[in-house]
DNA sequence: TGTACATCAGTGAACGCGCGTTCACTGATGTAC
DNA sequence: TGTACATCAGTGAACGCGCGTTCACTGATGTAC
């Protein structure tokens, strides 16, 4: 198969990015190797250098890709209900079930690259992918937080990503334990109990 | 230096533990070589294998220290504050300090290897260990939570675990931005908020 | 306590392996006329 | 629209490299007498 079509080339390298956007999640950035992911789309590595300049580039654009996906996600979530209440709600149950903590390679990036982020060179430009997609996803859980009066519903969106990310990451770890879904529900049950927020008297 | 003493092998093979517990926190387990160990501990990679049957029993080993060290650090905090309410606040404002934040390689193993482990083999020995130690750490929470009601004062640790290793992991991916400073400071208030955690009537 | 010898912690070269990357090559695609 | 040729997406062998692991060797340690 030597010279695919414009078309066909640039679905290659759209398959590419989304088989890395999954396998990434799913195996760790160093867990999937070029030849892996070129397999994945039915290429052989050598293919690879015409699409990305390096592995690197690849990741950059795969944890872009991963965010996106997982902002349609939440869009979606939040277009599906009629208020915050309830969107937020929706959100937090799906995010907390069994389903998402088995589908890392689908699932939330934070929950699932946060890690490889956090360890990876200061000046890679990971961190600039990653901090602009912790922003959006900040702001998209203040359009889900009822209570809009701005610095507490930025408080309490940023309250609930750390609760989530957390609760996956350790519910992750310790799955096939019943301590992980205790977690998850332990967690769920917080973040949807009616809390007041302010001192009780 | 062929034929060690007897002190000597004992006091290299701690150290070689040591220093793994160390540096799977900082650079992740895939990211530590075994002749990078060695020569951590001063000593030439061919030895390693008269102390371990492979990396992988190392890994477990080395998990292990690290949340024994982990948990020595709250033990001494629980023991230095008066009330558990004191040791409660001791514990998140250090969790969620700029220094733990920085210092991944002393600090909390669930933090800063959840995400390897989650990733690692269902079957892997990793797993045990995880989980053994998460229901400790969970159980050393209790201990600092004032609210004694059983179930109640385990649900709070749960959740606030959750939320302590959630920031720390998404100020870490986004250190060097002010959002990294920023999750710390909500989640801490967030966590020493008087939460009456029941309707406010 | 002193001597003779076996043990084995540590050394460093070497192993097979898979990694990221390069490169000569192929031949359908895309373009110029 | 048809022909001639350049382009370049994809192939697969090969590169240097570092990985986990093995192994023949060294010589101080530990033991038996």
């Amino acid at each position: 198969m030597p010279r695919a079509s414009k078309e066909d080339a640039a679905r290659h390298r759209q398959e590419i990015i989304a088989a890395a956007a999954h396998l990434f999640r799913e195996r760790g950035i160093d867990g999937v190797s070029v030849p892996e992911l070129m397999e994945a789309v039915g290429l052989t590595h050598g293919g690879f250098y015409r699409h990305f300049a390096s592995k690197d580039e690849l990741v950059a654009l795969a944890l872009d890709a991963a965010f996106e996906q997982s902002e349609q996600y939440s869009t979606e979530i939040l277009a599906e209900q009629d208020t915050a209440e309830a969107a937020r709600r929706a959100y937090v149950e799906r995010y907390l079930s069994p389903e998402h903590r088995a589908n890392r390679g689908a699932g939330c990036p934070h929950a699932a690259l946060s890690g490889d982020v956090g360890r990876s060179d200061r000046k890679s430009p990971l961190r600039g992918t990653y901090t602009k997609n912790l922003s959006d996803a900040v702001t998209r859980l203040i359009e889900m937080t009822p209570d809009k009066t701005p610095g507490k519903a930025r408080q309490k969106a940023i309250s609930t990503l750390a609760s989530l990310v957390g609760a996956m990451v350790i519910a992750r770890a310790s799955q096939g334990d019943p301590i992980s879904d205790e977690v998850l529900e332990t967690v769920k049950a917080d973040l949807l109990a009616d809390q007041p927020k302010r001192r009780a008297g």
